[in-house]
Parts: C-alpha cells; sequence; structure tokens
DNA sequence: GGTTGACCGATTGAATTCTCTCGGTCATGT
DNA sequence: ACATGACCGAGAGAATTCAATCGGTCAACC
C-alpha cells in the first residue's frame, strides 16, 4: 500500500492545516488537491504518499475536527468552575459547534462546504447523536435529568434544536436576529429547569459522567473507521 | 385596473383550491399558471381576471394558508380541554404547522415547493415571529411565563426550534428518527417547566391572551399587505 | 360585460460540444 | 528511499445553440 505512514508525520500535520484553511475558504469542491499541495510547499504527489485520496484527506480532517470540537468542548467545560448546571453544558457544546466550521457544516448539511462531499455519508452525524443518546441515558441513571422522555427522543430533539439555532443565521430576518450567545444561553436557562430531575441527584457524579463520555467521543470521533 | 374584484367569488375560490393542490405536488416552478387555469376548468385568461399575476396568486394562497394554519391551531387549542399547559399550546402550533405544506415550506424555506418564489422575500415569517413576540411579552406581563429571558429571544430561539424539529425529516438519520409528534409531545414537557414562571399567574388570563393573539395573528396574516 | 384562447416576446432549460481542470499514477531525478 | 511533476483519462462545467414553454396581453367572440 501506498500513502499510509500509519504514525502523524509531521508533513501530514501541515497538511491537514492548509488542507483546512482552503476547504473553510473555498469549498470541498472548489479546492484541488493541488492547490492544498502547493500551499503546503509539497508536491502532488507527496499528498498521495500521505492519503489515499482526496476524499481521505477531507476524512481525516472532519476526524481531526471533531476531536478538537469534542476536546474544546470538554476544556470549555472543565474550566467553568461556576456551578454546574445543564445550561453551562449546553452552552459550550453549542458554543464550540458554533466555532468549528467543519463541526458546523456537517450539522447543518452545509452544501457550500460540504460540496460533492455531501454524497458520502459519514458516520460522524449518527455517532454523535449515539453519543448524546448515550449521555442523557447515563445522566437519567443517576438521576442528574428527569427520566420521564426516552433518551433517544431528547437526543434526538437536542439535535434537532441544534440544527435548528446553527442554522438561524441563515433563515431568520436581520431585524429579529439575535445574537448566537444570547439564544444559547437563553436555550440552557429553558433546559436547566426543564431538564432537572423531580428530586435531583448527585451533581459531583452528573459532571463526572458529562467529562467522561465527552473524552469517549472524543476518541471515537476522533479517529477513522 | 383589470383584475381585483374585491369581494372573493366562487370562482376565485376554486382557483384557489386547484392551484393549492398543484404547488403542492409540482412546486411553484413546475406549475404554470394554464395548468392551473385548465385544471379548474377555466381560461388562462380568466386567472387574471382574478389575479394580476401569477405572484400575487401564490401570495393570495400563501396567505389564505396562513390565516388556516392560525384558524387550525386556534380550534386545536380551544377545543382542547386538558389541562392547560404552554406544553400543549406548542404542540398544536407545531403539529398545525407540520400538517399545511405551505406553511411549512416558508418556515423552512423549502426549495422545492417554493422554487424561484424564494427570491421574493415574504412578510410572512417576519410577521409571524412579531407575532411571537408580542404573545411572549403579554404572557410575561400577567405572569404566565418567565420573565428573565426577552420576549424577542424567546420567539428567535421558539422559531429557531421551530425550524429545526420541523427539518428534522431532511437530516436526522433515519436509525435515530422519532415520530414528529413524539419530539413535539417531549418539547412541550420541556417548556411547560422550562418556561414556567417563578410564581404562577392566572392560567385561565394566559388563556385568554393566546387565544386574543392567535386571533389577532390569523386576521393579520390572512389578508394581503 | 364577461370570457376565451391565439398570440407575443422573454426566459428557460435541454442538447450538444468542447475545453480544461482535476484526481490519481508512475517513470524519473535527487 | 523519497519526492517530484509530467502525464493520463475521466468528467465537470463553460459556452453556445435552439426549441419549447410560460407569463401576460388583447382582439374577437359569446
Amino acid at each position: 500500500m501506498s500513502g499510509a505512514s500509519p504514525i502523524s508525520s509531521e508533513r501530514r500535520e501541515r497538511l491537514l492545516n492548509t488542507a483546512a484553511a482552503l476547504f473553510a475558504r473555498w469549498g470541498f469542491d472548489k479546492t484541488s488537491v493541488d492547490d492544498i499541495a502547493r500551499e503546503t510547499g509539497i508536491s502532488k504527489g507527496a499528498v498521495y504518499l500521505e492519503f489515499p485520496s482526496k476524499d481521505a484527506l477531507f476524512m481525516a480532517l472532519l476526524h481531526r475536527e471533531f476531536g478538537r470540537h469534542a476536546a474544546e468542548w470538554l476544556r470549555r467545560f472543565e474550566q467553568d468552575h461556576g456551578d454546574w448546571s445543564f445550561a453551562r453544558m449546553i452552552q459550550h457544546s453549542l458554543a464550540a459547534m458554533n466555532t468549528n466550521p467543519f463541526v458546523k457544516a456537517i450539522m447543518t448539511r452545509d452544501k457550500r462546504l460540504l460540496g460533492s462531499f455531501l454524497r458520502r455519508d459519514t458516520e460522524l452525524l449518527k455517532d454523535t447523536i449515539s453519543a448524546r443518546t448515550e449521555l442523557f441515558a447515563r445522566l437519567q441513571e443517576v438521576g442528574a435529568i428527569r427520566d420521564d422522555i426516552p433518551a433517544q427522543t431528547l437526543a434526538f430533539l437536542m439535535t434537532s434544536i441544534s440544527f435548528g439555532l446553527i442554522s438561524s443565521d441563515d433563515f431568520i430576518p436581520d431585524e429579529h436576529k439575535v445574537p448566537f450567545d444570547d439564544g444559547v444561553r437563553a436555550l440552557g436557562l429553558l433546559l436547566d429547569r426543564g431538564l432537572a430531575a423531580e428530586t435531583p441527584g448527585d451533581p459531583e457524579a452528573a459532571r463526572e459522567i458529562i467529562i467522561q463520555i465527552t473524552e469517549k467521543m472524543r476518541t471515537a470521533l476522533a479517529s477513522p473507521p
């Protein structure tokens, strides 16, 4: 097999960096492998020593970005020393998501950025929803959130809501727009009460579960199938 | 002026009916004025005795459908004899919305149904959000819902959430789909607690306001600008 | 007066052609 | 060994043409 140095080389890293910049700027279709190679300062052939195809390169990039997104989420969450709350977790998740163009693109099926890559369906969205389902189920187990709504329904709902919020830029008329952070904060306030268990469970356990599952999600998403 | 019998004739009504069927089935672009005329059993010229243009016909249809949507919402709400709750209001609103292809299309910017009509921006979405803002503001006034989140933000949030839920069919992977009604019901449960005021106000007053504003919305949306 | 449908010009989009870009390979050079 | 970039063939898309359609009008007809 040709392009498969299993260890991530430094060149590979640089490739992903320039690829990220170019893809984010011009989209998948309008960024050629040659563009990426030239911008990285290597030849096109060298790109194929690192990745077997353009698709594979893009997939690797997506996985890296999803991993980074989870890490960023976790970072924000852990360094948040205020009161633990669901509001904050949601805030961190959505804020991190809105920051990363690739995660955002996958979650909203952004045609501009993804272009013809949209045909290839990724497991990324599915895995994200699965992770959310597991997260909610575990939180219900320890009594951190209400358990009268199936975890699967909650995951579905949260994914739909995230989709709506992240897409809001595209369809809400300007005069009714609200800063993203304000919207996210308000959503957090709603969920804080809306998801609360009848009898509050152990907040530390909940915090632990979130960190644990996010970490699991990070490693799962960061590595290709 | 040519096409402007101010009173809605019976022919006009029949026109709108066949137009609704054809537009819903084939979309705006692929439905010709001739198709509508023929299917209605009149000549193309007669269409222009009722409406000055194809766009105007479509706009009239949209307004009629929005009016019907509000009426349907109101009907469901009023005949719901269970406990009053925000959950139910939201359920009725979303269920009614999901039932009407034109309201759904406008709310989700459905390219298939709206086609080239998408360029013409309607006031329908704006008016809907405005009405929601007013609704939330009034409910806050009488203490029916929490008032620590600006009404405008709530309206923005609810619109985004609705968008996400109604669009969920298009982007949620099949294996994670949840029946629309289940999702809506769960959302209702969340909002019921999430939006509750610290000290509950008069539920009858809230109910009255909702009916009042929805009725106002109905007449406003049903008549062209 | 009310209604029709033939008619008009603009627009669209189907069909076709063709250029050139791009993903991927590999003989060659370092 | 590794990296290069000329090279290849497929195919996307730009350019062009052209015929049909469609929105809208109006003289003619009930």
